[in-house]
DNA sequence: ATTGATATTGGACCGATGGACAGGGCCTGG
DNA sequence: CCAGGCCCTGTCCATCGGTCCAATATCAAT
């Protein structure tokens, strides 16, 4: 995983290298060429056209951060909505940035904290606070059952998960029965459909 | 920093314990005992009134992660708006968990994946949408091994996904054969799991 | 003490699954 | 023309998965 900043060639801030010696320095024309899928890319948000170079390197996979000399939340929201997974301070110290990279490197997202309440907030009044059901998915199971449904669901085999469990393969079918019969499911496909949140057409079964 | 897991007794879950084997375990009324500045806690959503728990814990410090068995976009904002720094599915992988506590505890926000766009705006389904991965992993397939293997990450049985594209069983099994092979997976299971999450360690397989 | 839920195991049965081996036709690039 | 990829089909076979018939032991509650 490379690391690049992109922004104008007067902008190199000594402390960007101080945290991350490995990285390149690039133009937004060079990013478009080198930055990849799986890459972190800086990039500042005063460069013209920043959002869109921001969108392009998402789509090939990349992982963004934005840099601005002076955040605020509107433009916060702008970098987020393109896609970036990061909204800091340009001149943020190279262990805040060290933590950044972090952070967005492992699905996170950072912004600013004194950003957070309003970029946060903001995004949210659109979603409308509508009825979540308490779905028992896996609440309806005994402790031994969820232990079997969770191997089982990472796809284990009923062999390998009676070896982990100290159990009989036997004992694993029994399990697994009482699972299916709970959640009104047929076999372990279903299962880990419903452990992996997509909807499946649920079986009607009459027994 | 200590952990607490703050959920009701019965919904102690291994792989909790085996991220975090030093973790505590705590209902609600011990959490707003034990729980200070500094610390993370794991809030469960099926908890009553887990909300205002959340907001009382974030309010004397600590950082705050809610779990659900049912994740949704709407539960999300609430959990976020309530001041966690987190929310994740309940069962999610140990690796993952520890990811989360990565970001959580270094100021950033981790959200599931999916429910990303929902919560940050439009385009972070650039990143983790469902098509990307698909599109990744199926990019090495032919066209007709990917309608079987779509079929199949559906739950559907080789004889039913035969009758669909009507075509005999031992051809579904040809072309799965040859999905297996490529994809470097041994079944259907770890199918269902690339193609509709990202983790789960596969196999590597050397052909 | 009886009942119920939970966890464990046994045997047997049979369909589903995946691999090995062996073909058929079709089409494209060399 | 031929090699190679793709799509389709066949048989054989070992294994896996799910369900039916059980049974035993623990533990909590009635």
């Amino acid at each position: 995983m490379a690391h690049f900043f992109v922004c104008h060639g007067r902008d190199e801030i000594p402390r960007w290298r101080m945290a991350f010696p490995e990285s390149s320095w690039v133009g937004p024309t060079q990013a478009l060429e080198q930055v990849g899928r799986g890459d972190l890319a800086w990039v500042m948000s005063n460069l013209d056209g920043w959002e869109t170079l921001v969108r392009d390197l998402v789509n090939r996979g990349a992982v963004l951060v934005v840099l601005s000399y002076t955040p605020d939340p509107a433009e916060a929201s702008l970098a987020l909505n393109a896609g970036a997974r990061g909204y800091a301070h340009a001149l943020s110290p190279a262990v805040l940035l060290r933590q950044v990279a972090l952070v967005t490197s492992n699905q996170g997202i950072w912004v600013l904290p004194e950003l957070l309440s309003s970029v946060v907030g903001g995004t949210f009044k659109a979603l409308g606070g509508r009825a979540r059901m308490h779905g028992e998915t896996l609440a309806a199971l005994t402790e031994r059952e969820r232990t079997v449904a969770l191997a089982v669901a990472e796809g284990k085999s009923n062999k390998v998960v009676a070896r982990e469990l100290d159990i009989t393969e036997r004992t694993v079918k029994a399990h697994l029965g009482a699972i299916f019969r709970k959640l009104g499911i047929r076999d372990r496909m279903q299962l880990v459909l419903r452990l992996s949140q997509q909807e499946v057409g649920i079986a009607d079964h009459s027994h």
